[in-house]
DNA sequence: TATTGTTATACTCTATAACTATA
DNA sequence: TATAGTTATAGAGTATAACAATA
């Protein structure tokens, strides 16, 4: 009934009208981006969420923790020891706004702009190891549709938050 | 000393040497992919890991489950109540070698087949939320990269593993 | 003794729900 | 009373290590 060999590597049916789903491709792509990232990112002495954190705080300031959280996906209760110790290491400001003294005031600092250029271009000298094998048409057309998705997940997510 | 505006859709600077960390795009994209699967999964009365089992399985037969895990990436020992589950539902066949009865070989079934196009044709279907949007040279060569970087994770993993 | 599969345990991560302080 | 932030607790998911069966 069943008579295929059973190899690790035999050829993979691959119909002409069928293709890989994307999570699939994508998921073990993302594990391994990550495994690479964190020695980088131990080195630099920050955590994988201090890391997000800070590239949302250089994109903009933000009025309000659970903003932040939002931003970066991320339950406001999960960012607090992150917060704190980003400010202990002096990487962000986070003072009470005058206005409204339960929201807090975030910004990244000169240091914390600092350790986040240095990590970046080191994750992104490291992610070239990907890119690079990309032809230059390849690699421009994978970035824009990235950024695109990137886009989109950022307007729908206003379009929500504005009607609610 | 920090004068940036606290709005949450303050214009993201871009430099034009600069460009968005990898996994900082394709992360939110995945657990995006993922959270739209899920419902999906739930309906066809599976699990994540027991669709990527399944997966693995209708590409090829395998040898043992130790190879089957590593195959999707997973450990060993989490993999085992999927396989009791599948087993159990008719939809892999899971039997000792009777050259080595400490292995099993395993093999997806018909039944099993049939859940797994069932499903994957959904989560397609799907997944075009995202893949309809894009121009369709964009699209296949979208595809085209991470099928690239799929075969080349498989090959240097077949290399590691030839060597070790 | 080495290997495959299995089970048990400990640990990390995450989500939920109370609690405080301001409004 | 409602909201921002914080803390505490419970749950899920994961990894590590011990165990049984077979070679």
């Amino acid at each position: 009934m069943i008579c295929q060999r059973y190899d690790s590597d035999v050829a993979t049916k691959r119909a002409s009208d069928t293709r890989p789903d994307l999570a699939a491709m994508l998921a073990p792509l993302v594990r391994e981006l990550i495994d690479a990232e964190l020695p980088i990112l131990a080195a630099n002495g920050i955590s994988m969420w201090a890391y997000s954190v800070l590239l949302a705080l250089d994109r903009s300031p933000m009025r309000s923790q659970a903003a932040l959280a939002e931003a970066i996906g991320a339950d406001k209760t999960r960012i607090i020891p992150t917060l704190d110790e980003l400010q202990a290491l002096g990487y962000i400001e986070r003072r009470p706004d005058p206005d409204d003294r339960r929201v807090r005031l975030l910004a990244v600092t000169d240091a914390g702009r600092a350790v986040k250029d240095a990590t970046q271009a080191e994750i992104q000298r490291g992610e070239e190891r990907w890119l690079g094998r990309l032809s230059a048409a390849d690699r421009s057309a994978f970035l824009r549709v990235l950024r695109q998705f990137t886009d989109e997940r950022r307007a729908a997510r206003n379009l929500a938050r504005e009607s609610s």
